[in-house]
DNA sequence: GGTTGATATGTTATAAAGTAACAGATTTGC
DNA sequence: GCAAATCTGTTACTTTATAACATATCAACC
């Protein structure tokens, strides 16, 4: 299932695509400002639907955005990060061991599950050297 | 290994004690004006050290505090959360085997870990019976 | 091709969350 | 009792996010 973008939905995902560490709604603005993007709500509406369709993530403990790096976006479940405090670097992995572990939990508990959020803080092996 | 609380400590600490689902800053702010905080920075101050306390958690996905509930609190490792996106109901859970998981990753890859983000966002068994 | 309904866009204004910087007060350890 | 560290109060500001409304574009159907 491959979605056809819309203007602002191709913009916003190029420069998200091309940057090499997550960026805030107001970096995106600040780059896409020539392109015609010039107020918030332009950026908050791409990104909702980029989200929606699995090729942009949100980092909650960030408050910032990635391009999905998976080939086939909408992989089942959900997809943890490591996210290196120094350089910014993003890492997505799937542990299935870790969801049926989430699953289980919330089957026991009842409890509905929509979204979840796994995001590892720290230093990546190029920052801890250093 | 008992914290002494400070009086800003204490009074932003009673407050999310005794309540029923998680608080903005904001939110303690307007409970707490009475009480003599007028300003942003005495609540995030204090906060911030009932947090390094672990006495209290951050919810990252959405961007509020509660109360930690575990009698112990600085349990090794990370806690989980799940929160009802209708009532607000936060329970925390820590699962070994996911923590070994994580823990688990991190050695292959050599990221250094520093914080751990798990957090449920659905309905609990209550609301996903109404 | 024109109408309709849904979706996307542009814009202004504002709300919500968080921090920098500085001065003064209080506590702690010696 | 003094010095260092910590906590407090305050002003001003930055960053993140959304409400509300008007206009424009697109898709599908007759």
């Amino acid at each position: 299932m491959i979605e056809t973008l819309t203007k602002n939905q191709q913009l916003v995902f190029d420069v998200l695509s091309k940057a090499h560490s997550p960026l805030s709604a107001y970096n995106l603005l600040d780059e896409l400002r020539d392109d015609g993007l010039r107020a918030p709500p332009q950026i908050y509406r791409a990104l909702e639907k980029l989200v929606e369709y699995g090729m942009v993530h949100r980092l909650d403990s960030m408050n910032a955005f990635v391009a999905c790096r998976h080939d086939d976006h909408h992989h089942e479940g959900f997809t943890a990060f490591s996210i290196c405090n120094d350089c910014g670097e993003v890492t997505e992995f799937n542990d299935p061991e870790i969801s049926k572990r989430l699953d289980s939990w919330a089957n026991q508990h009842k409890f509905v599950r929509q979204t979840t959020t796994v995001e590892l803080r720290g230093q990546c092996e190029k920052c801890a050297r250093a």
